[in-house]
Parts: structure tokens; C-alpha cells; sequence
RNA sequence: GGCCCGAUGGCUCAGUUGGUUAGAGCGCCGCCCUGUCACGGCGGAGGUCGUGGGUUCGAGUCCCAUUCGGGUCGCCA
């Protein structure tokens, strides 16, 4: 039975009483870890979210009814317990913080009993996920969910906290907004009032942070969740965080420097990581013909070599058609790799194709010089001989070659120089290679569509010596968007915006908005250009993503407390649902019957 | 929407070419134990093998479908 916290105050969490305290009276709270009985003395191992202490019942120190209670202690009871500090007179726990005292016990209360969890709480859960998420609040007890969420909270502090020194101010901007088809699926809320109209929830705060610029407000941020109604991954749910800001009368530099100094903060502050300044810049050109990627990973080599020149005039069809097609063959070194089984090899084959590759061609230099390679066949010693000098081959080097459309070859090799340094064990993660890239494409010319995209979104300004290829070359167009990639990951991105009313409708145009559907969807936005914007430029960070590589976490839920699944439900709550048919019916909204689920 | 992986006591797993009564560790329950901390000792309970079909004398095992979860491609301005 329960009993009550009155008359009693916690003087410290667990792991907050130490050698200091040895002789004094403490008041402990917490969940029973694991209680040891040994017949005569009762260990119990008290839990909170600082760690583990341990307390000890005797029965001549505690008295028989105490002592009776602590014999009916379970794992995940609530309890507090009034005790003196000791030093340890039994052997000492080198596993714990406070393994060298523990707290002999005068009184204990069961705050709370407990059934027996449903899966153990312990560091480094073996449980499956499903289970885990079902009772998400028990999972949250594991003292590694602990520590990503006491670090996601430090890393929320520490940016707020830099944010207003530097001058940001915090404004919250709505998350009932108007839908803007452009980019990802919104997700829609119907208005009770407004019959058959719907709000979006947002994608990212970005036209308002823009219009609070014109307003004046110089330098803005925001905590934001945003939402996107898209098909989940490791790194993606569909509401995440974003640490979301906004600078007025800048340009690019200002506001990588800013941020700069941002990163080293927080990765000095929260796990004292030194980031050295200034963060390395590629441009995104750069960054895909070194690395085939646009996020590339920092922390090893094994760059991309365009051996197109090299191998043109040789007569191995696969390369030959990729050039004249007007593609590229390019190629990748894996050091060392020579004796890499053929099974392996096969495997990266059919992993390429994964990436659209239709194959990928391989050469291995023995030891004494001599190649094993797939297309040795189809080309003479000599050719041979100058594309493994172009690749930098020595013996006992592996390297592969992709020969398609640049688009191709970039993705099949920048993914293959991932996987190759996955299997390497290239990739460390407590290595933090931080990385510019900017410069991106103004546009992606999008095949389906068959009409030019926004690489970043719309509101990009355009770099001011590509303006004249705008209608003759647009996809030319190189734009003041920048990106921060930490190990591979896009961490956030960015962009100088376009303040001009004139250089915002030309845009619209090239996208292929007629100027009646630009006004419908971002007229405010335009009018507001109107009446004196300030040049502005901005950045957001996927705040998940980077306390995730902070904590060295494989999937964004376990940093998220309450995170969805797959399918975007929730486990736990069992949302999404059917609703109440009077709700619907408020909201004027009839649901079409499926044919192959009841309606519940 | 495509492809791949997984589901067997509360948890994590094993289960051979299809063949007696489906095993283990942990947890749980009972008794014992005054220095444990992966406590220990003795005893015990607990599973229609995700679901539905099919093949077979016989299915945890093979086939088909399906549900749930994970990864990934598409998608994510």
C-alpha cells in the first residue's frame, strides 16, 4: 500500500551524496533497481536519474518493521528511504559513482510498488525496439535514454543561452500555417470554422522568420518542431526540431562565422569535443568530384578519381559508352584491399546497383604487381598500366570503377567509398569532422516534372555572377546555400534569401509558377517585399541529428523521447486513430469507407 | 509503392535433411542465507512457435498470403 511523501524532502538525488557526507543524515527517492536480499542484510540498489546508490537494511540499525518492508521490495518500486552515510565496510563497487559509501538505512516509505517490468531496465537494452516503444516510459528509465535527453537538453541550453548573447532574440512563429505545396507533404488540420479549408502544420518557420526580418527584428531563433508527412528512416520522423534562425543585413560569411562559434561552444560545453576553427569549405562541385556526395564524410580518404580522360580510346564498352553518352568514369582507391574475397567484391557489386549502377568494374593489384581485375580483358597492358597510376594503385590496393551519367557515378561511388570505409572501420565516432559546403546548384532539373526544381527552396538567393545564365542556363546557376555536415551527416543548411521583389518573381517563374499561383500561395510574402526588407540570410540544424551524433546514437529515436515508428504511428498512445463521427461531423469532413478495414 | 531482414515462455535467444514430451540464460514464484553489488544454494511455475491458409502420415522447420517491427530505394522544396 502507497504511502505518502508527507513530512519528508528529498536532500539529494543519488549519485549526489559521496564521501562528503559520510556521518550525515540523507533523505533518498528513487526506483529499486535490484534488491539483494542475504537473509539477515538487505542490499537495495536505489535508482534515479543521476545513477545508482546503494542502501543497506539491518535490522538492529532500521528496526523489524522497516526491515519486514524492505523484504518486500521489488525492481522499479518507489521509495524513500532516510538513512546515514557510510563509507563501505564491505568491498568497494569500482562500476559505480557511489560505489565506495552507500546509505544505512533508519526509515523507508514504498512510495509506489510496481508490477514486474515487462522488460529489464538496464544500459544497452537488448529489447526490441517494438517492446521498448510500446512502454516507451519504462524504456526512458534506461540510464542511456536518460543521457540523450539530459544532452538534448544541454544542447538547447547551451544554443539559447549563446543565442542570446549574440543578440538572437526568441520568437515563436505558428504552427497553424497555410498550406505551400512545394517540397514535402504537409500535414493538414481541418478548421471547424472554415468548412473544407485546412491549415499545414509547418515544414520549418521559414516565411515567417523572413517576414520578422522585415519587420525588423535583426536577429531571430527558434526551438521548432516541424513536420513532414513523408516515409520514415533511421535519421527522420516526421515532427523533429530544428534550431531555426535568421540574421538581417548579412551575407554568407556572417553567418557561417556566427555559427562557428555556435558548434565550438556546444561541442566543447556538452562533450567537450574541441572543434577547430575555421570549419573546413568545399563547394558542392568540390564536394562531388572528390567525394561523390554533397554530405561527404571527413573523417577518411578514399576520394574519387576522373580517370574519363585516361580510359577514352579504350575499347571496354562499358567505359567507352559512358563517354560517349557524355558521362564520366571515375574511380575509387580502397588501400590494402587487394585480397578482398570475391564473395565481398560481388556483394559491393550488387550494393552499387542499388545506386542505379548497372555494374561496377574492379581491378586488384597483386603484391607483385601483377592486376586481377574484371575488365583486364577488354584493354591493353599499357592502358591498364596508366589508369592504376592515375588511381595512385600500389600493390595490395583494390579500386573500382563506375562509368555512367555524372549522377550515377557520383552516387554508386560516393555510397560505395561510405560502405568500403563501413567494412574498413573507418568511421569513429568519437572523430567529429565538421564540413562547409556551399555553393549549391540553384536548381535540380527534375525528370518527372519535367521542370526545374529548388535545390534548397525558393527564397535562395542566386550568386550575383550567375544571375545572367538565368534563362539561358539555369541549371548553371550556383546559389548562396551552404550546408553543415558533421561525419557525413547534414547537421543543417541554409541560405543567403532573396530580398528582392523582382529576383523572387523571376524565380517563381523559372519553378514554373504562374505569377496568379505565386501570388495565392506566397503573396504575403511578396507584398511584404514591398515596403523595405533587409538583405537577411538564415540556417537551421535538424536539432535530432545533431544530439544524436553527440551521443553516438544509430537511429533518431533514441533521442527523441516519444518518437513514431515506421508507418509514423505511435506505439504507445496508438496514435494516429479513428475519431468521434461527431467530430468529423463538426468539421465537415466525411471519411471514405476502406473497403478491407472496419471503421473502429 | 519496390527490395531486404526479423517475429519461438515475461525478456534475449537456440532449435540439425520436416520426425518422441520444443530447450537454454536471465527474469518470475517458494524456501534458505548478515557484506552483496551479474550475490549464492535448493525447489517450482511458465510456450497452441505473430496470424490465416496449403503441402505432408507428420510442420517451429517447406510453400502462399497477411499483420507487426527494423533497414533501404523512391520520397524528404
Amino acid at each position: 500500500m502507497a504511502e505518502s511523501m508527507k513530512g519528508l524532502h528529498r536532500s539529494h538525488r543519488c549519485t549526489e551524496v559521496s564521501r562528503e557526507n559520510i556521518g550525515q543524515t540523507v533523505t533518498v527517492m528513487g526506483w529499486v533497481q535490484k534488491s539483494r536480499n542475504k537473509g539477515g542484510i538487505i542490499f537495495t540498489d536505489l535508482r534515479d536519474r543521476s545513477g545508482i546508490l546503494q542502501v543497506i537494511f539491518e535490522e538492529k540499525e532500521c528496526g523489524s518493521a522497516v526491515f519486514e518492508k524492505a523484504a518486500t521490495l521489488h525492481s522499479e518500486y518507489v521509495i524513500a528511504v532516510e538513512g546515514v552515510v557510510e563509507a563501505r565496510q564491505g568491498a568497494v563497487n569500482e562500476n559505480l559513482a557511489t560505489g565506495d559509501i552507500e546509505v544505512r538505512a533508519r526509515s523507508l516509505r514504498i512510495l509506489s510498488e510496481s508490477e514486474t517490468p515487462p522488460f529489464p531496465i538496464e544500459r544497452d537494452s537488448k529489447t526490441r525496439e517494438e517492446m521498448r516503444l510500446k512502454y516507451r516510459y519504462l524504456d526512458l528509465r534506461r540510464p542511456d535514454l536518460q543521457r540523450n535527453l539530459m544532452v538534448r537538453s544541454q544542447v538547447a541550453m547551451v544554443t539559447r543561452a549563446f543565442l542570446a548573447e549574440e543578440g538572437f532574440l526568441e520568437i515563436e512563429t505558428p504552427t497553424l500555417i497555410k498550406s505551400t505545396p512545394e517540397g514535402a507533404r504537409d500535414y493538414l488540420v481541418p478548421s471547424r470554422v472554415h468548412p473544407g479549408s485546412f491549415y499545414a502544420l509547418p515544414q520549418s518557420p521559414q516565411l515567417f522568420k523572413q517576414l520578422l526580418m522585415c519587420s525588423g527584428y535583426d536577429r531571430y531563433f527558434q526551438l521548432a518542431r516541424c513536420y513532414r508527412d513523408e516515409d520514415l528512416r533511421a535519421d527522420r520522423q516526421p515532427e523533429f526540431t530544428q534550431i531555426d534562425m535568421e540574421l538581417s543585413f548579412v551575407d554568407v560569411e556572417d553567418v557561417l562565422e556566427v555559427n562557428e562559434r555556435l558548434l565550438k561552444r556546444l561541442f566543447k560545453e556538452v562533450c567537450n569535443v574541441d572543434v577547430e576553427l575555421p570549419i573546413p569549405r568545399l563547394t558542392w562541385k568540390e564536394a562531388m568530384d572528390r567525394f561523390g556526395s554533397d554530405k561527404p564524410d571527413m573523417r577518411f580518404g578514399m576520394e574519387l578519381h576522373d580517370v574519363s580522360d585516361v580510359v577514352r580510346g579504350c575499347e571496354f564498352v562499358v567505359f567507352k559508352s559512358a563517354l560517349e553518352a557524355g558521362g564520366s568514369v571515375r574511380g575509387i582507391n580502397a588501400e590494402g584491399q587487394a585480397g578482398m574475397p570475391r564473395k565481398k567484391i560481388d556483394a559491393l557489386v550488387e550494393y552499387a546497383k542499388g545506386f542505379g549502377a548497372k555494374g561496377l568494374a574492379y581491378l586488384a593489384i597483386h603484391e607483385d604487381g601483377s592486376y586481377k581485375s574484371s575488365f583486364a580483358k577488354f584493354m591493353k597492358p599499357e592502358e591498364l598500366d596508366a589508369l592504376v597510376a592515375a588511381m595512385g594503385g600500389k600493390p595490395g590496393d583494390l579500386l573500382f570503377f563506375a562509368a555512367d551519367k555524372n549522377k550515377v557515378v557520383f552516387d554508386v561511388l560516393g555510397n560505395l567509398r561510405l560502405e568500403l570505409a563501413r567494412q574498413m572501420d573507418l568511421l569513429k565516432k568519437d572523430e567529429f569532422k565538421f564540413l562547409w559546403v556551399t555553393e549549391f546548384p540553384l536548381f535540380e532539373y527534375s525528370e518527372e516534372e519535367g521542370r526545374y526544381k529548388s535545390t534548397h527552396h525558393p527564397f535562395t538567393m542566386p550568386m550575383e555572377e550567375d544571375w545572367h545564365l538565368i534563362d539561358s542556363d539555369p541549371g548553371a546557376v550556383r546559389s548562396k546555400a551552404y550546408d553543415i555536415v558533421l561525419n557525413g551527416t547534414e547537421l543543417g543548411g541554409g541560405s543567403v534569401r532573396i530580398h528582392q521583389a523582382d529576383i523572387q518573381e523571376k524565380m517563381f517563374e523559372k519553378l514554373g509558377f504562374t505569377p496568379e499561383s505565386a501570388k495565392e500561395r506566397f503573396g504575403f510574402l511578396l507584398e511584404a517585399f514591398k515596403y523595405g526588407v533587409p538583405p537577411h540570410a538564415g540556417l537551421a540544424y535538424g536539432l535530432d541529428r545533431v544530439v544524436m551524433l553527440m551521443v553516438g546514437a544509430d537511429s533518431i529515436r533514441d533521442v527523441i523521447a516519444f518518437p513514431k515508428v515506421k508507418d509514423g504511428s505511435c506505439l504507445m498512445c496508438e496514435a494516429p486513430s479513428a475519431v468521434d463521427p461527431a467530430q468529423l461531423a463538426e468539421l465537415g469532413i466525411a471519411v471514405e469507407e476502406q473497403a478491407d478495414e472496419p471503421q473502429e
